[in-house]
DNA sequence: TATGAATGAGTCTTCATTCAT
DNA sequence: CATGAATGAAGACTCATTCAT
């Protein structure tokens, strides 16, 4: 996996003195304006036509410089996007790894609206590296991202199910992988179509939690408890 | 705009005879060859990357002779997809241009079937290419044919209440823009929702039918007829 | 495997005028010309350090263009050099393949002569490509020719004597694999050896007749015929 | 000329105490250990293919430092194969430089096993190193070692004919330069395929004394002595 | 019409070397 | 001495488009 960390291959133990840290600042300080500036390209053009030169050119380096920072283009796209691709991992791995069936009767008002409040500060806060990610990947590696993140989810959610039905058999887990599958797809559908439209606060709030609340009861329903 | 109808150039006064009849069947038939190749090499690559080298090696011909049907590779792209845009722009002016306020009235049981039929031969006879139009166009002159289309559908749609209300100025037209817009949004996220998933034929004709339902029942709802 | 022969692809049938002849001369034309520039700075600057650009601008030729008629630097440089091992291949084949052991028999003045006559003018009309082929191929797929040649040279000549033990069972074919590779070896020394010195014509006649002669009495004695 | 010994550029007096000379073993050190990496890189990939970064990268040092202890990558390669042009150079001068006409009357017995020794010896500890000198050197200023070395020495020896001749009249120096010419180069051909053929130490030994012998008698005989 | 050779700017990527720190 | 970021030219190769035939 590429590695996309600021501050990538820094030992901390090296940071002894003002001059250590004056050069580290200065390099991360290029790290990120390529960063941005491959952003802003990517977003424009997308990845295929955004060119290294330009980016180069933008950033007032030489050409061969970026690649002290990025191994190709396509790193440089992984590490562009890092930040969502992070995030929706974790979110996977949060709402179906860590927790139990538990997590299903938390819908109390309260509870939504943190689940609210974070889903809508993800997208808020994120729209121009999910509006990259979702339309602008064609040709890098992530360009089948959606595909590969919704397999993926329907794998961990199925597993997450097995494993529930074990501590409580009494649940129902008696329904297709598609089922599990459609699901991934439509939190999917709806990222998108949040990030496409300038969709204002509070009516996007207001999606979101009745997202939420469809999601769990659907669900409860389903595995009937 | 592209001009994209096969024979386009074609001089009818050349067709008088036999030879020249073959001519234009074969002449056709290469027209039609080189779209059906196009969409395959599009559909599999995306517009950047499908070069009109391997198109044209595909369909048996010079490169050269494709720009005798079509100006450039952009052209050809339109003409590819013409079909799924020709119909989107014909339905647009179909639902709202011609017809009146009594198009909201015609909510019986049968019309519905037919709405819905007709919208699903659409989707399942075009999928091909409104995958290619939706996901496949980046790069070209149609890569933001959706934010386009719905603007412009918004547009019309506004104007269409805008005569309506002259008529019956009885109706409600006190609603934002954004409301207009997004429902031809979601139209359009519905169809890259089926077209994007493999769905039977029940459940496609299932969820049309919900959706003309909904969208009837809730504009009628909106203006207060 | 590489294709190399000038009039490649060219349908025989094709030609039926003046202007597909004059067409064919003309592509013809820039393919060797490609070539003999090719193998100019193959020869000054070896294989990787000679570049495509250089080459087309000398050729007075756009560079896309020699992607026209070879695929790539590597098959340009198979081109080039195709002469000389297309002979060494048919050299190793009509020397060991067809013939039966009577082949050593034929060792009369006239045979040598011939021989020596056929290998001198091979050497001094090759020594450029030969050049190349030994000493400039470096980073090109054929670097390690001559390693390929004689292991590949081993296996038919020991094929060779097996067959041979077959229908003459008297003779003795219990000697090492590695004499046999040696030998093999020891005959591209020579042709190096040829190549690289200028040395005059009745000279390299006699230390080819020499050769011819030795190799010819030693392998007798070895098998004790 | 390259210089290319270790310590090159060490001020001698800067060794003035312990810690001076802690430094210096580790910067000879660092030197070695660079030449260690380089000459695998060279035997493995060619001079031209090797790269600065690479070596670094493998010496455990930045890039830069390396051009602390050579000029460039051309003085890097020198100093590589330093020890064999080094023996090689000594060789030449020994042979024809300082010695007279006794030279070939030495071939006793013992004498002609003592160099039969020293060339084996020679060659067997320095095969990778001949490896490179003589098949990886392309793009180096010493990828025509060989070519001049060879014409070096014939001048040398030329004059040593000259010079003996004055001492003896009576020997005969009637012959061409060429001779003496294709006297180096075998010399340098039998080197190389000793080099690049894994032969046995009583092999390779017997072919060096027949080689010996045969060099010796041989000019015995062209001088008239 | 039909061909495909020709163009030439464009792509990403590599690399020896320098230089501020 | 040591670092490694920075440079910038150079590398092979691609590709939409044109044009003579």
């Amino acid at each position: 996996m590429y590695y996309c960390n600021i501050n990538k291959r820094r030992s901390l133990l090296k940071i002894q003195n003002w001059k250590n840290d004056l050069m580290q600042i200065l390099k991360d300080d290029i790290k990120e304006r390529i960063i941005d500036v491959a952003r802003k390209q990517f977003k424009q053009k997308g990845f295929i036509k955004a060119s290294m030169r330009d980016i180069a050119k933008e950033v007032n380096i030489g050409v061969g410089n970026i690649y002290n920072y990025f191994h190709n283009k396509d790193e440089l796209f992984h590490c562009v996007v890092k930040p969502v691709t992070n995030i929706l991992e974790k979110m996977l791995l949060k709402h179906h790894g860590e927790n139990g069936l538990e997590v299903l009767y938390k819908n109390k008002e309260e509870n939504i609206q943190n689940m609210s409040n974070e889903l809508f500060s993800f997208i808020n806060g994120n729209k121009e590296l999910l509006d990259i990610l979702f339309f602008k990947a064609q040709g890098s590696s992530l360009e089948n991202f959606s595909e590969t993140f919704t397999d993926q989810a329907t794998l961990i959610i199925k597993a997450w199910f097995i494993e529930n039905k074990k501590r409580h058999p009494e649940i129902n887990t008696n329904f297709s992988d598609f089922l599990i599958h459609i699901h991934t797809v439509w939190q999917f559908s709806l990222l998108r179509e949040l990030v496409m439209h300038d969709i204002g606060e509070e009516e996007m709030k207001k999606v979101i939690q009745e997202y939420i609340v469809f999601e769990t009861k659907g669900w409860k329903e389903l595995i009937g408890i």
